[in-house]
Formats: C-alpha cells, sequence, structure tokens
DNA sequence: CGTAGACCCTGCGCGC
DNA sequence: TGCGCGCAGGGTCTAC
C-alpha cells in the first residue's frame, strides 16, 4: 500500500533486522507479477549470500548482498514485505518467499500483481531500463521551485500529472499529490504554464513537508505491518484532502471535491486551491 | 514531441 | 442475502 513514505518506513523497519542476515532458501509462484519471475535469475544473485544494507530510489526497494548483487522490490499496489518466523501461517498471494538462515522469512505478497521482483548486479542498477529514466529524489534536497519552474518549460498539462509525472520527480504518489497541491494552495488542474515562481517555490516545499511528514507518522503504524502483523492504520495519517469528498475543508469548510486526472482520482478544494 | 487513456489484476464496499 | 459495479496507494504502452 506504499507510496514513497511507506516504502521509506518499511526500508527504515527492516533495516534494523536484515542486514547480517543469510539467504539460504527460495520459493517462487509461477504466476508472473508485472513481469515474469525469474526465478533462477533470483536464486543466482541471493543464495547463499548475506544482506548488506536497504536502500530506497524512488519507490523500489533495493536490498544490496554481498558478492555485488542486489535484490530490487516493487510493491506496486497491493504488495507487502514482511519479515515473519518460519512457521507463520501462509497467506493467499505469497508470490515469493524467502529463508534465512536465522530461520526467518522474507515474504513477498500482492494479490493485483502490479509489484515486481528481480536481482541484479549492483552496478548495473542506475542504466537499467527501469531506473534510467527515473527523476530527482523529492527529500535529497534537489527538490526546489527553481528545478520545477524550468522542468514545467515548454510543458502543458495539468499540474497534478505534471508532479506525478516519475520521469521529473519521483516519488509523488496518488495521494500526496492532492495533498501537496492543497498545502501549497494549487488547483489541482492549473496548467503548469501559468504557475509562477513563487507558487514553484511553494510546491517543492510542499511536496517535502507532506511526505516528510507521513514518514514521521508512519513510523508507528507500518511497523507492525513489517513485522508482519497485519495492516493497520495508513488511512490514520491525517490527510486534509484525499478520500474526503464532500466533507469540509479543514481550513474554510468548503466540501472536498473530486475529479479525475487521467483516470487517478483528484481530490482538492475549491476555494483554497486557486 | 507531449499528453490522455487503456490496461495489467484481485478484493472490497456499496447500493439495489 | 447475493450480486454487479465502481473503485483502489503504480507504472507502462499505445494512440492521438
Amino acid at each position: 500500500m506504499p507510496e514513497l513514505p511507506e516504502v521509506e518506513v518499511l526500508r527504515l523497519s527492516l533495516e534494523r533486522r536484515l542486514p547480517g542476515q543469510r539467504f539460504v532458501g527460495l520459493s517462487v509462484s509461477k504466476l508472473s507479477l508485472r513481469e515474469p519471475i525469474r526465478a533462477a535469475e533470483l536464486k543466482k544473485h541471493t543464495l547463499g549470500r548475506r544482506i548488506l544494507a536497504l536502500r530506497r530510489r524512488a519507490k523500489y526497494l533495493l536490498i544490496d548482498l554481498e558478492g555485488g548483487s542486489t535484490l530490487v522490490i516493487h510493491l506496486g499496489m497491493s504488495g507487502r514485505l514482511t519479515l515473519v518466523p518460519a512457521a507463520a501461517p501462509r497467506e493467499a498471494h505469497e508470490h515469493l518467499r524467502f529463508e534465512l538462515a536465522s530461520g526467518e522469512q522474507l515474504r513477498f505478497r500482492d494479490p493485483r500483481r502490479f509489484g515486481l521482483a528481480f536481482a541484479l548486479p549492483t552496478d548495473e542498477i542506475e542504466e537499467d531500463r527501469r531506473f534510467r529514466h527515473l527523476g530527482i529524489e523529492p527529500l535529497a534536497g534537489e527538490l526546489t521551485g527553481a528545478f520545477l519552474a524550468e522542468q514545467a518549460r515548454g510543458r502543458r498539462g495539468p499540474v497534478k500529472s505534471f508532479l506525478m509525472d516519475g520521469r521529473i520527480v519521483v516519488g509523488v504518489g496518488n495521494i500526496y499529490a492532492s495533498e501537496a497541491l492543497f498545502l501549497a494552495g494549487i488547483h489541482p488542474n492549473r496548467s503548469v504554464a501559468k504557475i509562477g515562481r513563487e507558487r514553484w517555490d511553494k510546491l517543492a516545499a510542499a511536496v517535502q513537508t507532506v511526505l516528510g511528514r507521513a514518514i514521521a507518522q508512519g513510523g508507528t503504524t507500518l511497523n507492525d505491518f513489517a513485522d508482519g502483523e497485519g495492516k493497520t492504520g495508513y488511512f490514520q495519517v491525517s490527510l486534509a484532502v484525499y478520500g474526503r469528498e464532500g466533507e469540509p475543508c479543514r481550513s474554510c469548510g468548503t466540501p472536498i471535491r473530486r475529479r479525475l486526472h487521467a483516470g487517478r482520482s483528484t481530490f482538492y478544494c475549491s476555494t483554497c486551491q486557486r
């Protein structure tokens, strides 16, 4: 159930328990994820190897292993990655089950199968076709109003779609796009050609605020998920507009509206956002 | 060239 | 109660 904050919270929780552990076995489902699972490749890169570190790029979780290999997991829409005892009951849609030398298992479950799992040499990640076109990280200090204004030059279309274009900035998904635009006071349908420099500054700051806050708040709720205790209150993270169609804007009381951009729901306040 | 829409897949909640 | 419909947090491909 991931946007960038959820993947980051997952990374932080696994980072406390996985490094130093060794992969000793792997069971793989025959069903295809977004791409077919290449069992032989996964085994070649993981079995017998110890985990060195966990990183994140966009919404991809990167598990670096000794010997120069990296295991890459993308959770798609419905993916869950959990570290559980070997005796933990199996659930439907578990597509990958890594056995660790400790007796624990790292399990990847993904009912909708929009997720992804593959492995490759660590030094080939940047040039891999799934990473090559990715834009900047939103929380690495590169996201500024100047950058957004520059990227928007010569473009058109609604700012909401622009913000979700991973070739520009990664990690801003459907929830936090709505949230950031609300915080910046920008109407989601506004053309990128009609946004001035000051408002780009506001938007760049809003994206970082919203994502940073979600990571801080998600820390407690999603630790349970990583520990395999099931999903909990994702929606306990306080959202200003997302999913609140018809409910009053917390700032001015105007009912929150919903409309579609490229088939995805967008929520906004028509009074606070212009 | 950029942008909009379809599509991949399963599950859940709602209204009838 | 049972069933069909719309919708769901992502990403990529095709058609315009």
